[in-house]
DNA sequence: CGAATTTGACCCGCGC
DNA sequence: GCGCGGGTCAAATTCG
C-alpha cells in the first residue's frame, strides 16, 4: 500500500488517471509490437513510434499469434527475450533473460536510456518452472518447525506449472496500476542500484496464483515496470472495493481505450478455464479489431473485452 | 473488526 | 563455501 497511493486523490478518484499518457509496448522476440496509448495524439505521430496497427502489419505474425506464443510458453527456462531490434522504433535490441527481464532494472533502464522517447516494454515469455517452484515456496515455512507446510510446498512444487511472465514498462505517475484485478501486496524489496523499491503482489482471488511485481525505473522515474506472472483463472472481479468497483465495465467502454493492462489481463485466463466459453469469440473480436489500420479506432479495441466481462 | 499493508527475517539460487 | 540479491512469509501494524 503505500500510503502514498492511498493518499493519492488521483488514484482514488480516477483509476485511469495515470494511464492517460501512458505508453505501452508489448512484444515478444518474434513479433515486436508497440502499442502507444496516449491521450495526446502526438506520440502516435512520432515516427519513432510504431502504432499498434503498424506493429501488426510490420510483424509477420499477427498479434494474437504473438500472444499465443507467449502463453504457450515456447521458451525455455533461461531464455533470453530479445524484445526488439527495430530501426523503425529507434530501439536497440537488448537481451533480457527471464530472470532479469524485470528483476534487473539495469537492463531495462539501459533500454530506456537508449531512447527516452520510446518506452520499451518486454512481454517476456519465460518458462519459470524451476524458478517458480523453488522460489515460490520459501521462507518461514521451511524453518523446520512446520513439516506440514514443507509437505504442502513440495506438493505445490509438483503442481506448479510453467508460468508466463509479462513485463510492461508503463509511463505512469501511479505505481500500482489498476488492471481490474484485486491484488494483495505480500512483499517489498529494495532494488539494487535503484532508489525505488519493488513491490510484490498476489491476486487475491482464491486459487489464482497470479503474481505481479511493480517497480519504478530509477533512470526514468516516470516509468513503472510491471511484471505479471501466471494466468488468472477467473474473470476480473466485479465487486472490487473502492476505486476498482465497476470501473471497467461501462466506464472503460465509454472512455474509449481501456488500459492495456486490462487488455492483457483478458489474455491471462486460459480459454480452457473459461466457464463462459466465450473466450474464443473474444479472441476473434480482438483479432478483428486489430485488423483495423487506423490508430483512432484503437479506441474501440478494448470495448469487446469490457463488455464481455459483464456477468 | 476484518482486510490490507508493512517490514524484518528467512530461504534459495547463483556467482565468485 | 560464502556472500549477495531476489523472492516469500508472517507477525505487527494500519486502514476503512
Amino acid at each position: 500500500m503505500s500510503s502514498n497511493e492511498k493518499n493519492n486523490p488521483q488514484h482514488n478518484s480516477d483509476p485511469f488517471q495515470g494511464f492517460n499518457r501512458s505508453t505501452f509496448n508489448f512484444f515478444d522476440d518474434n513479433n515486436p509490437c508497440i502499442y502507444n496509448q496516449s491521450a495526446a495524439p502526438t506520440p502516435a505521430l512520432d515516427p519513432s513510434y510504431m502504432s499498434f496497427t503498424g506493429c501488426l502489419n510490420e510483424g509477420s505474425v499477427d498479434y494474437y499469434n504473438s500472444f499465443s506464443k507467449a502463453f504457450d510458453m515456447s521458451y525455455s527456462s533461461s531464455d533470453v527475450v530479445s524484445p526488439m531490434d527495430d530501426s523503425a522504433t529507434n530501439t536497440k535490441r537488448i537481451d533480457i533473460s527471464a530472470e532479469n527481464s524485470v528483476g534487473d532494472s539495469r537492463n531495462l533502464n539501459h533500454n530506456i536510456s537508449e531512447n527516452q522517447s520510446t518506452i520499451n516494454s518486454s512481454v517476456s515469455c519465460s518458462s519459470n518452472e524451476d524458478e517458480d517452484s523453488s522460489k515460490a515456496k520459501k521462507g518461514s515455512g521451511d524453518q523446520g518447525d512446520d513439516k506440514s507446510k514443507k509437505v504442502n510446498k513440495a506438493t505445490k512444487k509438483e503442481k506448479r506449472q510453467k508460468e508466463p511472465r509479462f513485463a510492461f514498462l508503463t509511463k505512469s505517475e501511479i505505481d500500482n496500476l489498476e488492471d481490474g484485478y484485486r491484488w494483495r501486496k505480500y512483499g517489498q524489496k529494495a532494488v539494487k542500484n535503484s532508489p525505488f523499491p519493488r513491490s510484490y503482489y498476489r491476486c487475491t482471488s482464491p486459487k489464482c496464483g497470479v503474481k505481479k511485481r511493480v517497480e519504478r525505473s530509477f533512470q526514468d522515474p516516470s516509468v513503472v515496470i510491471t511484471t505479471y506472472e501466471g494466468k488468472h483463472d477467473h474473470h476480473i472481479p466485479t465487486t472490487l472495493r473502492g476505486h476498482g468497483a465497476g470501473v471497467f465495465s461501462p466506464p472503460a467502454t465509454a472512455m474509449g481505450p481501456g488500459f492495456p493492462h486490462e487488455f492483457l489481463s483478458h489474455f491471462l485466463p486460459s480459454s480452457s478455464n473459461d466457464p463462459s466459453g466465450n473466450t474464443n469469440s473474444m479472441q476473434y473480436q480482438q483479432q478483428q479489431q486489430l485488423q483495423i489500420p487506423d490508430y483512432g479506432l484503437l479506441q474501440d479495441l478494448f470495448s469487446p473485452f469490457t463488455r464481455s466481462q459483464a456477468p
